[in-house]
DNA sequence: AAGGTTCCCAACCGCGTAGTG
DNA sequence: TCACTACGCGGTTGGGAACCT
């Protein structure tokens, strides 16, 4: 609109590439180099626009680039990356050798975003998604008083019209989660602690105590993501940390997770979900879901200025042991289905695949 | 086997921006 | 400082392949 065209149009050629194009074009840039795009195809003898020329050269012709699946490192990678990068695909392709932006954009749309959907987890924010949370939270408490203390139908609470059953198998599924969902069962437990009043008087004692061993039991569950084998290493997601806070210095979630990533992590392997879900630090976790304001500030306090829940409850601070084979078995498995039973213990939110988020949405 | 639907990916489009005069 | 050009990026689209009924 307004813009010129990047080229005239009449007599260009527009779409798929033929074999001779392509030959066209490769023996042009072996004898002269890429560059120059808008005189290019003229010079090449092609009828093609210079951005036509550039971006099959770039997408498809380059000789590095890696044809075939993504590994699972790759995606694990990408995954990464995104939760610090977000949309910048080329910033992303920079840190994949021999992948486009294009192949990985496409890869991320087609596959990685439906499959964090489906998994309950926001494919912008890689967090949870809250409305999620808050109608689990809500029907665990729900269900936890109707069935514990007053013992009525869900019914009778005010909440049957409102539930159908893909919600409540969605509800029970959050809920029956075990090491596979740390955060959210702790998260829950908390709640219906603070709901409860019943168990309120238990809540001093937990929070003084039980707090760290709930953790220190998530943090041993061998399936959190914990078991998880970075692809990236400290170093180069420190330095897309620092690009992305460069270009953001407004940013103040990964600003807080730097510190974070040196005292918390003491030098370990970075997993992903300390960085892929800055928004789940358990001080930014909204009141409203964790029912009580003391609790975070209690918890914050018990530790240092910048303790990241997310951070304790993802690492394996207790120990610098290799994963041993078995993890590593589990964790790098070959088929689709063990890829995607892997990548959601890899995010720590599991919900099965037969369920139709979309619809529930 | 045929028609319909969904998935996948190469390619296109428009915008932002760096570089230049 | 401004206008213009060229390039690169991210979002979107179109068509073929794969799958389903």
């Amino acid at each position: 609109m307004g813009r010129t065209p990047c080229c005239d149009k009449n007599g260009m050629k527009k779409g798929p590439w033929t074999v001779e194009e392509d030959q066209k074009l490769l023996d042009y840039i072996q004898k002269h180099g890429h560059g120059r795009w808008r005189t290019l195809p003229k010079n090449a003898g092609l009828k093609r626009c210079g951005k036509s020329c550039r971006l099959r050269w770039t997408n498809y012709l380059r000789p590095d680039i890696k044809r075939g699946r993504f590994s699972f490192e790759e995606e694990e990678a990408i995954i990464q990356l995104h939760g610090i990068l977000g949309n910048k695909w080329s910033a992303i392709a920079a840190r994949l050798p021999g992948r486009t932006d294009n192949e990985i954009k496409n890869y991320w749309n087609t596959r990685i975003r439906k499959k964090l959907l489906r998994m309950g987890i926001d494919p912008v924010t890689h967090a949870p998604r809250m409305d999620l949370l808050e109608l689990a939270s809500l029907l665990g408490s729900s269900l936890y008083n109707s069935s514990l203390q007053l013992n009525v139908p869900a019914g009778s609470l005010g909440m049957g019209p409102m539930v159908n059953d893909d919600v409540l198998t969605l509800a029970t599924a959050l809920l029956s989660s075990h090491c596979e969902n740390p955060e959210l069962q702790l998260q829950n437990l908390l709640e219906n602690q603070l709901r409860n009043p019943q168990v309120q008087n238990q809540f001093e004692s937990f929070q003084g105590n039980n707090l760290q061993s709930s953790i220190q039991e998530v943090q041993a569950c061998p399936t959190s993501s914990a078991a998880s084998t970075p692809f990236l290493n400290e170093t180069q997601l420190m330095q897309a940390i620092a690009e992305h806070l460069s270009q953001n210095p407004t940013d103040f979630a990964y600003q807080n997770s730097l510190p974070n990533l040196w005292q918390v992590h003491g030098g370990h392997p970075i997993t992903a979900a300390s960085f892929t879900n800055p928004t789940l630090s358990f001080d930014s976790i909204p009141s409203s879901i964790t029912g009580h304001q003391t609790l975070k500030s209690n918890a914050v306090s018990n530790n240092t200025q910048n303790f990241s829940f997310d951070s304790v409850l993802s690492t394996p601070s207790s120990t610098s042991t290799p994963l041993d084979s078995s993890q590593m078995t589990y964790a790098k498995g070959s088929t689709e289905d063990e890829r995607d039973s892997y990548c959601s213990n890899f995010l720590m939110f599991d919900i099965p695949s037969d369920l139709d988020v979309n619809a529930i949405m």
